[in-house]
RNA sequence: GGGCUUGUAGCUCAGUUGGUUAGAGCGCGUCACUGAUAAUGACGAGGUCAAUGGUUCGAAUCCAUUCAGGCCCA
């Protein structure tokens, strides 16, 4: 220890009574030194076997499950997953400390494109070499590598789970549990096969997800086609004045090879659609948006024409005039109504090709127009289409086509562009939409399935409240699910093929499969034959023909099966966790779930799939309670993105703070919109976590001496102890009930107020003197003790479900004290949350609503003491209380007046009658000698003569303890 | 473009059924202490409550529009 002192600070007193103090002492460190603790920490919890410890205890309240959300086993983990699983382990702790059982198995989601492409990526032209079983089982690998670094990543967060025992998108037997689900859809009758159109390379001839399409500039032909109107149809309107004898809807289209496949026109019922007139080999009358006449007669080189009144798309279709087919003079075609026909470009009318084009899928299956798709797999049409383009290659026929429509006069203009076109990610050629089989689970409409999954939202907890709003909302829209994709790294869809195009696919086949890729796994799928999967040389079963109709006890001969190469979608993959997971691979959990707890796009995604599939599995939800976060942006509000240079990387952020500053912003961010995250605001939580780890330290370091059995004392009523209980009381209440509401940032709000202002501004101020000073068994000394071991006690309580690492360490530092062995148990993570604390009567909180107010008046004076005259310390000053003799307060002011002499830090106080109640500070750096001892200036320091520079109570407790010593 | 959603001091959050000069903590500035000391305490400066318009005796709070974000679609 130093003595140096700098010449102008005047020498210490004689006597260095330093000693005789009972100043604080701990093993609890104040730097946290989070970053070297926490890896050691953690190894002790992986030691111990925490999590089967937890599993193991005694729990007072039943069994509480959060089913976990699998993320995608792919990459590194970044903020986003940092929030979710963050949030996910603060709720399990939460659970856990309440007495329940609340197991957390962590999942993964591990097939899918992005594996795929990645392992496409990586083989490059080797990948056509390969089977789909070579080519999964290094897609595998990917995954599982994956899956182990994400899982090294979240237990070093410091969150707690069966991390050796995950649930794993391509465990055999959650695959199985999958098709279990889709056989429950099949029994239901909830399963159809449909054309729709995908992305399609006629090159490789195969399907492309949107992933694989790369966007670039290619020449095409645009038309404008004069689409011939049946004016026998509908009714002429009347706005257009009086009906022609001739008149044509004008479309514009870039892809002229797709008119043969034209089934419909589009127009926007909102927008005005009116009649051009012009001459050009007799009266010509065209209907088109009245916006984009002017710009496309601009286009043709007509310049004199005339505009009839315009009526609106809705009028339009209510008039129900129907238009001859360019192509096929027998086709009546109609006009039907679209919402995405925009007047951007084009005629405002819009050439729909259902099995050609995503939009006009689905605004043609709306208007119950046919999936018309003449084109073969590898480009060329099929026999459907008019003689001349039979055979013939669409890349070809373009020209031709514009030939035609010339030759019948139905080609209004034609003009070269240049537009930016998707081609195919491996062969660099220009891709085209086809129309394909695909399966579909009928999940839009009037389906039985969506009808109960709206029933499943009424009887969920939506948190927040709108989400329920947003999910109605998608499945008020929704179309039906297409399952299929023609991709490998999946589930397969166990379809077989027989030879004459009849198809099994049924609840009793998909129930075998499942039985078998429980046993083999579903790389059996792709590997053994249809006789092996089966396991019998014929198979009777409904047959679906090709044609859609079905056949009931069909003989299948199985060595004549050819399976189907389509995997299920991702999403129904995940959607079935309800049941693979809580149900098959880790049936402890048990159906349903109390909560999911996901960012809000998955409203979209995995809520939505789940409540889907659990609709057409069973009928309850497979949620009680959903709760959504936002995502992160920076200090701006901006979304992080890498290309931006605004993200944040978890292992960076990791380095520089430690997982309980990371865990402690989360807490302290409102999830339920947006989270901006910056290396300030890091730095903001560091500093609040620094506080709330010094206030620890603090109560640990007073209680030294403590002993919980020995020392317990009760506060007299009086004291700021009680005040402080008072506190206490309301803080743990707050804190409890936002917890129970998953409200972390108020939660983190009421634990961080309260060590800043109850306890480190006013309470540990005020109760040094007591602690210090006084006897070590002085009552009013262990009294205040007694207040720090509750408040150590429920704080440290409190926080463990967020500072898991930190709690931990103040729980080990509590073994080493002998007095506080008995107050956390073995570990913070197995102790379970102590009743809480007793209230205080309110009367004794009212006194001290009454004299805070003279505490802040005197922290005011001693202020301006302090720049008037230099008065530093305050224990250089007296607290003159003047109290009014009617005042409530009066009889009691001589237990209050020492209480507030500490709360403000005086170093000796006085009650003096007078009009008002309040306080005034005098500086007593003239009137009264300092205690060496206690630094107070009062008028009894040298009251006793044996300690001359002591005053009273000092000199009691100095000779008290030197006869001690003696003895 | 559509559905859902957000916008209060530099930051994170409070602001009850619309009602006197809009709150807290942090951060910042100044000062004090040196017996919580890479701590701690005191004081202080910061806001036309995103903007505009409306309803009202009165609006951060209700309504409309706009602007700027976010998620999901198109």
């Amino acid at each position: 220890m130093t003595t140096e002192q700098s010449p102008d600070v005047p020498p210490k007193p004689v006597a260095d009574y330093r000693a005789s103090l009972n100043l604080p002492k701990t093993g609890f460190d104040m730097k946290a030194n989070l970053t070297q603790r926490e890896p050691a920490i953690l190894a002790r919890w992986k030691t111990e076997n925490l999590y089967q410890q937890i599993r193991a205890r005694q729990h007072t309240r039943g069994k509480w499950v959060l089913h976990d959300g699998p993320p995608y086993a792919n990459g590194d983990i970044h903020m986003g997953h940092l929030i979710n699983k963050v949030l996910k382990d603060m709720v399990v702790k939460y659970r856990t400390m309440q007495g329940h059982d609340a197991p957390y198995v962590p999942g993964w989601d591990c097939h899918g494109l992005p594996i795929e492409s990645a392992i496409q990526k990586e083989l490059g032209p080797k990948m056509r070499e390969l089977s789909a079983g070579e080519i999964r089982l290094r897609c595998r690998d990917y995954a599982m590598k994956y899956v182990k670094l994400q899982s090294e990543s979240f237990e070093r967060l410091g969150i707690l789970g069966q991390f050796d025992k995950p649930y794993l998108t391509l465990d055999p037997a959650y695959e199985g549990g999958v098709l279990d689900v889709l056989g429950s859809l099949l029994q239901r009758e909830l399963v159809f096969r449909q054309r729709k159109p995908v992305h399609w390379c006629t090159f490789d001839q195969t399907a492309l997800a949107e992933a694989e399409l790369e966007y670039s500039n290619k020449k095409d032909t645009s038309i404008f086609v004069k689409f011939t109107m049946d004016l026998n149809s509908g009714s002429w309107p009347a706005a257009w004045g009086t009906k022609p004898q001739h008149a044509h809807v004008l479309i514009w289209t870039t892809t002229p090879w797709t008119i043969p496949a034209n089934r419909a026109v589009a127009v926007h019922p909102e927008h005005q659609y009116a009649v051009a007139t012009y001459e050009h080999n007799g009266p010509q009358v065209l209907i088109l948006a009245a916006k984009r006449i002017a710009t496309v007669m601009l286009q043709a080189g007509i310049a004199h024409y005339r505009i009839s009144d315009s009526i609106t798309g809705a009028d339009l279709i209510a008039a129900g005039i129907s238009y001859t087919h360019p192509l096929e003079s027998s086709r009546r075609q109609p006009i039907i109504p679209a919402e995405y026909v925009t007047l951007d470009d084009g005629t405002g009318l819009v050439h729909i090709a259902p099995g050609h084009g995503t939009e006009d899928y689905q605004t043609g299956r709306k208007a119950g127009l046919d999936v018309y798709c003449p084109v073969l797999a590898d480009g060329r049409y099929d026999q459907s289409v008019p003689e001349f383009l039979r055979g013939q290659s669409i890349w070809q026929s373009n020209e031709p086509i514009v030939q035609h429509l010339a030759a019948a006069g139905l080609l209004f203009h034609r003009q070269e562009i240049q537009h930016s076109y998707p081609h195919c990610w491996r062969c660099r050629k220009a891709t085209i939409l086809r129309a394909t089989e695909q399966w579909f689970v009928r999940a839009g409409g009037n389906s039985p399935l969506l009808q109960q999954a709206k029933t499943f939202i009424e009887e969920v907890q939506w948190i927040p409240a709108w989400g329920k709003n947003r999910i109605a909302g998608m499945l008020e829209t929704r179309p039906d699910w297409c399952i299929s994709r023609q991709r490998s790294w999946g589930v397969p869809i166990p379809a077989f093929f027989a030879p004459n195009g009849e198809i099994l696919l049924t609840e009793k086949s998909v129930r075998r499969v499942a039985d078998y890729v429980r046993q083999h796994g579903a790389d059996s799928w792709y590997t053994h034959s249809p006789q092996q999967i089966l396991g019998a040389d014929q198979w009777v079963d409904t047959a679906l023909t090709a044609e859609g109709t079905t056949v009931a006890e069909h003989p299948f001969h199985t060595h004549e099966l050819r399976k189907g190469n389509d995997i299920l979608d991702v999403w129904f993959e995940s959607g079935a966790s309800h049941h693979a997971v809580l149900e098959a691979t880790h049936p402890e959990l048990g159906y349903p779930a109390n909560l999911y707890l996901e960012g809000s796009d998955q409203h979209r995604g995995w809520f939505q799939a789940s409540l889907l599939e659990a609709a057409g599995y069973r009928d309850t939800p497979p949620f009680k309670q959903i709760l959504t976060h936002g995502f992160i942006v920076d200090s701006h509000g901006h979304k992080m993105s890498k290309s931006q240079g605004n993200d944040i990387k978890v292992s960076d952020a990791l380095k520089q703070n430690g997982a309980d500053v990371l865990r402690l912003w989360v807490a302290s961010v409102d999830y339920q919109d947006d989270m901006p995250c910056s290396k300030e605001l890091l730095e903001r939580t560091s500093d609040a976590y620094r506080k709330i780890r010094n206030t620890i330290r603090y109560l640990l370091g007073n209680l030294y001496d403590f002993d919980l059995q020995e020392n317990q004392t009760v506060p007299q009523e009086h004291s700021i102890d009680t005040w402080m209980l008072g506190r206490l009381a309301a803080m743990t209440a707050e804190v409890h009930k936002a917890y129970n509401q998953y409200e972390f940032h108020k939660v983190f709000r009421a634990l961080y107020d309260f060590c800043n202002v109850d306890i480190s501004t006013i309470y540990a101020k005020a109760i040094k003197d007591r602690l210090y000073c006084e006897l070590p068994n002085d009552p009013r000394r262990r009294a205040s003790q007694s207040v720090c071991a509750k408040l150590l006690l429920y704080l440290v309580e409190l926080c463990a479900p967020i500072l898991v690492f930190t709690a931990d360490e103040v729980c080990r530092i509590t073994h080493d004290v002998p007095g506080l062995k008995a107050m956390f148990g073995d570990s913070i993570h197995t102790h379970t949350f102590s009743p809480p604390p007793q209230p205080v009567a309110p009367e004794l909180l009212a006194h001290w609503e009454t004299l805070m107010p003279l505490v802040q008046d005197g922290l005011k004076q001693l202020d301006a003491l302090k720049k008037a005259s230099g008065l530093g310390n305050p224990l250089d000053s007296e607290a003159v209380i003047t109290v009014p003799p009617d005042h409530p307060m009066a009889g009691l002011m001589t237990n209050y007046g020492r209480e507030l002499e500490d709360v403000l830090g005086a170093g000796f106080h006085r009650i003096i009658p007078g009009d008002k109640l309040a306080v005034e500070v005098i500086d007593t750096r003239e009137k009264y000698p300092s205690c060496a001892r206690s630094w107070k200036r009062r008028p009894d320091v040298g009251s006793v003569a044996e300690y001359p520079d002591l005053s009273a109570r000092d000199a009691a407790v100095v000779k008290a303890l030197s006869q001690t010593l003696v003895n």
